[in-house]
DNA sequence: CTTAGGG
DNA sequence: CCCTAAG
């Protein structure tokens, strides 16, 4: 099954670079082009995709396996939590571990898609979900204090959100990720080069041309790109991960009207590592600073723009609060979605959204006279800044 | 230019 | 995600 795939990914890798060479740069894709330029003229990601699908009958073929095999990614799992975690600096220990559960749930999910026979692969999302999740997070919230602590104290409590200093913590621990990762090799190579393909047609405008039931997902090169933070070269993040729907949308899209392709153009997905990413930025900077919190957490991509921040938080809010509603639907719903958040994560987020309730009509008229008695912009206006305005580079020469 | 809001 | 209005 597997050996079938690779002399397909080998020759999609090849093709993929002749059209690259042939068509060099097509309008409207220059910055993006480089993109791609990078991914391939860049020896260590060469090496990494080559490797990753030729070399398989090394060790690698063994792990590759075994990844896809699920067994791994448990074991994965396993080791961060466990060992992984003793010999990385305490504070980006959270923060490696969400990036890196990040990456393994999406992996869990493209086993999933992959296997969708498996019954075993759903399993192990929902024990990934379940187990591995809030066990990781009660080291971040050790009590549900930081509950009371939210809500009756206006600002956050540092424990509160313990991956919140990933600015600075992440590097390290990122790069331990990394190397953690090592063994995953093969799928890495195979998802770095399904996704230079993702990429590459994604520029042309439309959808690649649905070459296989692979979703390249990499949080690796995510992380990396992240923690070196400000100007790489290597701007690949690429969780690019197709969902099934989501797939079938882009066909259908393509397929109703060519003009339509300029309008929802390259939507990418939002990865676990980033929600949560954009939830510490919130709960840090409070909501409504969203090019703050773009600058600060999001400087390294070049997409995600303050107002997508904003909006995804604005979906999120929605999601979250859905499942306040009846939890016990929704739950169920969240986890046969394509992509379910994990518990902890819809704690935070409902923590914040009752802090500050998205800018929603609270007051549906209020006398414009008799309104402003207190200046404080009740809730959401400006939770507490810390840092707040002044910090913005002002270009007064 | 940034944010809010609607599509 | 895109677009627009308002500060």
């Amino acid at each position: 099954m597997k050996t079938d795939r690779k002399p397909h990914l080998i020759k999609k890798l090849s093709d993929m670079k002749r059209q690259r060479v042939d068509e060099s740069i097509v309008p409207g894709l220059e910055d993006e082009a480089t993109e791609v330029e990078h991914l391939l003229a860049e020896p260590k990601s060469e090496h990494v995709s080559v490797d990753g699908v030729l070399c398989l009958g090394k060790e690698n073929l063994e792990k590759h396996l075994k990844m896809e095999d699920f067994s791994c990614a448990f074991d994965y799992g396993w080791k961060i939590n466990c060992g992984g975690l003793d010999s990385i600096h305490g504070q980006g220990g959270d923060d490696l571990k969400l990036e890196v559960l990040d990456g393994l749930l999406d992996e869990v999910d493209e086993v999933d898609d992959i296997h969708a026979a498996h019954d075993l692969s759903g399993a192990c999302e929902d024990f990934l979900l379940d187990i591995e999740f809030p066990e990781k997070f009660a080291e971040l919230e050790p009590c549900e204090g930081s509950n009371l602590h939210n809500s009756s104290s206006e600002s956050h409590s540092p424990g509160f959100s313990g991956s919140s200093n990933s600015a600075g913590g992440i590097s390290e621990s990122s790069i331990a990720a990394v190397q953690e990762s090592n063994g995953r090799n093969g799928v890495l190579g195979k998802m770095v080069n399904c996704d230079v393909h993702q990429t590459f047609w994604s520029k042309c405008g439309c959808q690649a041309p649905v070459m296989d039931t692979i979703h390249p997902t990499i949080e690796n090169v995510q992380d990396l790109d992240q923690s070196d933070d400000d100007e790489k070269p290597l701007e690949l993040e690429s969780d690019y991960e197709l969902s099934a729907s989501e797939s079938e949308d882009e066909l259908e899209k393509s397929k109703r009207s060519k003009t339509a392709c300029d309008r929802r153009k390259h939507q990418r997905m939002w990865t676990l590592a980033e929600v949560i990413k954009l939830v510490d930025g919130i709960a840090q900077y409070g909501v409504g600073r969203w090019t703050d919190i773009k600058r600060l957490l999001f400087a390294s991509s070049a997409y995600r723009t303050p107002v997508d921040l904003r909006d995804k938080w604005r979906n999120l809010l929605r999601s979250s609060s859905a499942l306040k509603h009846n939890r016990r639907e929704v739950d169920n719903d969240l986890k046969h979605a394509v992509r379910p958040l994990p518990k902890p994560v819809v704690r935070r987020i409902r923590e914040l959204a009752t802090i500050h309730p998205y800018p929603r009509v609270r007051s549906p008229k209020i006398s414009p006279v008799d309104a402003p008695s207190s200046k404080h912009p009740t809730t959401k206006g400006a939770p507490v800044y810390p840092h707040a305005r002044n910090l913005r580079r002002k270009k007064c020469s």
